[in-house]
DNA sequence: CCCGCTTTTCCGATGATCGGAAAGCCGATA
DNA sequence: TATCGGCTTTCCGATCATCGGAAAAGCGGG
């Protein structure tokens, strides 16, 4: 988790190339997906001159661009490098059916997460027609990250992962994201061993205030967890007997499709 | 274009840290997405030793992992630095419900392509649900890339991008993909202007023997070619009259929600 | 025309990078 | 158990890419 933070500002020296470069790629993000050298070097905590010259070799090769206005943005080259190879998306493609029949089913939010590094990643958004959960679950984005007790699908995901894995992450200060963020070590146990119990875990307002996460587990060869679908539904109303079912249904067909069932999986390649 | 190839060897000295980056992730395809790190020193032609640092370095920063055989694969960290930034992507989130949309209407392989350094490069495809085309049409996977002239989406690409571009592509060898394959530049010629009048391409058997390309373009701000949305269908069937005002409405709405239609995109940002 | 801003070029010093050599490690074979 | 072969990791001296300050070159805007 430790590349999570800009933590350190350019050391004079004795910092590898490589880091530099992650470090001007960490640099954008949703919310400003395009800025000015100066900028870019600013952000990145780099002199100016050092990130004019990677810069300009990443531009050489596909890994930024310059847009219309001159301005730099993340290449799709690197997208084209990270896809092609990333297991985690050949899951989603895998998913990306089944997903299509819960939101065909319930219409409603659906997110396809991973857990990585410490926190949960969403592979995959299919959005609900309406547009006002539009805006209140703006947090799930695709390729944006969320803490793991703080939402259905961090916390299935937990449920499922090894014990020292729950210990380490338990250990961790947790942070409050709503007023109903559960942040008690021993509650999250109860609730994550509920959730393995019943097969889903669906709590209300731990991640938005006014909606209710429902998340399921979606098991790879091995029958270890490899990540988990999500649907999120207005609190309240009485739609979560109707969408666990889908969730499970369509999960179990993404599972199979991962190869789980068998005792201990193929070993790929 | 000349990343897209692995050209020379390693150069004993003279090339940068990040050239050498990015031949190690090249090195890992769809076909081999994991490798140990004798094999992938081998496929990038880097030295044992140089691979072992600069690999060392990379799984530091989640560029890379080693999954449970201790093989090494691309890491997910490097996805979601690509997809936090890049346009392209972002422009598949717009785009993915309108392809649903065509996917219900009519049931056959759809999908998103941009043009990029000069080929066509595909963003999403959702898959028919029989699998007859499965097999045949694996081709044009996420991420993956193909030919300009081969492709329905390429030549909606081509047709209404800027003269020069097209030229610089005709000038080059084409090569034959299929039997139908077009390489004769006059007769591209025509058909991309047919294209450009007509609004859509329909070309059977270009890219894959037995199967119709059928594609339309998506245009963001300023009214500028972004992305080509296509179908592809059995060929001989009279389903193509059927298709085209699917992917037109669905591509119509993709363009809308990019901005297009004002005569001169906002700036953005 | 001038001013403030961003981008680009220049260049000397330096330490990260390079890669050969050799040691470790591990499983397979005898 | 001993030997072998392949893969991985450590070690280390030479060297050259990298670093970043300084200054020049663009680029609008007033």
């Amino acid at each position: 988790m430790a590349w999570q933070t800009f933590p350190m500002a350019n050391s004079p020296t004795g910092e590898s190339v490589i880091s530099r470069v992650v470090r001007l790629m960490a640099a954008f993000d949703r919310q400003v997906p395009s800025m000015s050298l100066s900028e870019l070097s600013q952000r990145a905590g780099l002199p100016m001159t050092t990130a004019h010259r990677l810069v300009e070799e990443m531009l050489k090769h596909g890994l930024m661009e310059r847009d219309a206005d001159g301005q730099l943005r993340v290449g799709v080259r690197l997208w084209e490098l990270a896809a092609r190879g990333s297991q985690a998306l050949s899951l989603r493609e895998i998913a990306l059916p089944y997903m299509e029949d819960v939101q065909a089913a319930v219409h409603q939010y659906t997110t396809l997460a991973v857990l990585d590094h410490g926190s949960v990643l969403y592979l995959e958004r299919l959005s609900a027609p309406d547009s006002a959960a539009k805006r209140a679950l703006d947090a799930a984005h695709i390729a944006q990250r969320a803490p793991l007790h703080a939402t259905s699908s961090g916390l299935v995901l937990l449920a499922y992962s090894p014990t020292w894995l729950q210990q380490e992450v338990l250990a961790a200060p947790l942070e409050k994201v709503t007023e109903e963020t559960i942040t008690d070590p021993p509650t999250i146990r109860r609730h994550l061993a509920e959730i393995r119990q019943r097969g889903y875990a669906a709590l209300p307002g731990i991640a938005v205030k006014g909606w209710t996460g429902i998340a399921v587990p979606v098991f790879s060869s091995g029958n270890t967890i490899a990540a988990a679908l999500n649907a999120t539904v207005p609190s309240g109303e009485t739609n979560v007997p109707f969408t666990v079912p889908a969730l499970l249904t369509a999960a179990h067909g993404i599972s199979r499709a991962l190869g789980a069932g068998a005792p201990s999986g193929p070993r790929r390649r």
